[in-house]
RNA sequence: UCCUCAGUAGCUCAAUGGCAGAGCAUCCGGCUGUUAACCGGAGGGUUGUAGGUUCGAGUCCUACCUGAGGAGCCA
């Protein structure tokens, strides 16, 4: 900005306004919604930080600001200025008496902003999340999001682990090829990512203690409130760690992220509605179990008519399982060794009983599933050939990943937290399509 | 892929087989403390598509389309 160009009051934000009482000061944003009453006016404005309402009295301003404010649509683009005034009557304690306005863009009222402040179905307003996210609602989620995956990586950079970014495009299918998404990669055949696992085993040989933060692509036909197309994973791996450590791993790292938001994120964790007590009682040690523990649970849930289907041994859980498991305790649950038939082909099995995996899922509380999935790794070159064959997987394709296990094999350990599910769950969001800005589903490709 | 439900004004929804309605939004008018403001008025419709039954279909029947929730699969 040129000096000439010199604003004479301060540019502030909605955040920051309580710092300017009794100031005259200038604000950036969008017109929220308008009320009026007879000679005054209530602008409410908001620029991303806040909602704040603006006070326009017809005797105390000029004819022109006066008309210019009574004729401003909803979401039409404003820069205001006004003296800043504490008033118990305001939501957020202030109010602005405004003494000018420069309208930058006024929405045609011919073609009116689409969400109005009141009840809209979803399918609309998934049509129009562009716009949605500007709803006070849809940007505390996106802040307690950004929150999450800061936390994230503070907790591992803070621990010696390195950010490795494991590729997106890869070639032929490492855990089959249905789930994934085809793209032709100069007339030869490439996938999306579905997991950087792999490639954080590679890395973690290189580094001791890595981690990948990115997106993860699944072609999976699921319309659930837990399912997306695209999605964020954060995923460590540790070199020589065990099941064991995963499992404290995997509790120290949600107890730190929950923390993390219950005091950075407050309040938009209650602009959202979240139970603020169910977080609160999140803290380690959490709970843990063995799949034949889980089993028991379920069975004796079936017996006492709380769990509708019988479940058998052997199979792995459905949604109405996990649920049921994870509400009988106020924390996360960490059910471990399931048997190694259901599970993927790169997990150790269990030394003292080989026909279970050394392997942990981390069921969210309150109905929210399965969060986080790890498991140690197979260390040995010949039993992770011999899995390989099993499974009718192409030995060649797996060449790099078997070079892990024949140059220096360790026991090692990893595993992957879904952040939509995380952002859901600690959000308290019915569906995880809320979750991230532009949410990709079975249907859904648009915005 | 399977099961269930839904599609009517820009939005949210009503309408026993008998004239297509309301609230919100938009426009006009009123109100000096409104809190999804309120009060009065105006404009706004190929009832998802195609057939069928009937004197008459938004409503009943058939097929299809689109979407939502759930199952499976998964984070």
């Amino acid at each position: 900005m040129e000096p000439s160009e010199k604003l004479e009051t301060p540019v502030t934000t909605i955040r920051e306004i309580g710092q300017h009482e009794g100031q005259t000061v200038t604000l950036r944003g969008w017109l929220y919604n308008l009320r009026e009453s007879g000679k005054l006016l209530f602008p409410i404005f908001r620029d991303g930080s806040g909602v704040i309402q603006g006070v326009v009295a017809k005797n105390a301003v000029s004819p022109d600001l006066f008309d210019s404010i009574k004729g401003l649509t909803q979401e039409s683009s404003v820069i205001v200025t006004g003296k800043v005034r504490a008033d118990k009557r305001a939501p957020g304690g202030y109010e602005m008496d405004v003494t000018d306005a420069q309208v930058v863009q006024r929405v045609n009222p011919d073609d009116p902003y689409p969400i109005s402040p009141k009840e809209h179905g979803v399918d609309f307003l998934m049509e129009h999340r562009h716009l949605w996210l500007r709803s006070p609602r849809q940007a505390a989620i996106l802040r307690v999001r950004a929150e999450i995956i800061k936390a994230a990586r503070d907790y591992f950079d803070d621990r010696g682990f390195t950010l490795t970014d494991p590729p997106i495009l890869t070639p032929a299918a490492c855990e089959g090829t249905t789930t994934l998404f085809p793209v032709d990669y100069f007339d030869e055949q490439a996938y999306l990512t579905q997991s950087g696992q792999l490639y954080i085993e590679a890395t973690a040989m290189a580094l001791g203690k890595v981690y990948s933060f990115g997106p993860t692509f699944r072609a999976e036909k699921s319309k659930t409130r837990r399912h997306l197309t695209e999605f964020w994973m954060v995923e460590p791996e540790v070199a020589f760690a065990t099941l064991d450590d995963l499992m404290t791993l995997a509790e120290e790292f949600i107890t730190f992220i929950v923390k993390r938001c219950l005091e950075k994120r407050r309040p938009e964790l209650e602009t959202i509605g979240r139970d603020l007590s169910q977080l609160e009682k999140i803290a380690t040690p959490f709970p843990r179990i063995s799949y034949d523990e889980a089993v028991q649970m379920l069975q004796e849930g079936h017996a006492k008519g709380l769990v509708e289907n019988k479940f058998e041994w052997g199979g792995d859980f459905g949604s109405p399982d996990e649920t049921y498991v994870s509400s009988q305790f106020d924390r996360p649950v960490m059910v471990h060794r399931y048997p190694a038939a259901i599970k993927a082909f790169y997990m150790e099995p269990d030394p003292q009983r080989p026909e279970f995996a050394l392997c942990v899922d981390v069921l969210a509380p309150e109905g929210y599933g399965e969060i986080i999935g790890g498991s140690q790794r197979i260390g040995s070159y010949d039993l992770l050939l011999k899995r390989i064959h099993e499974h009718e997987l192409p030995e060649d394709a797996f060449k790099w990943y078997l070079d892990l296990r024949k140059f220096g094999g360790v026991p090692h350990a990893g595993f992957g937290m879904g952040i939509e599910r995380a952002v859901a769950w600690i959000c308290g969001l019915e569906h995880v399509r809320e979750t991230i800005p532009f949410p990709r589903t079975l249907h859904r490709l648009y915005p």
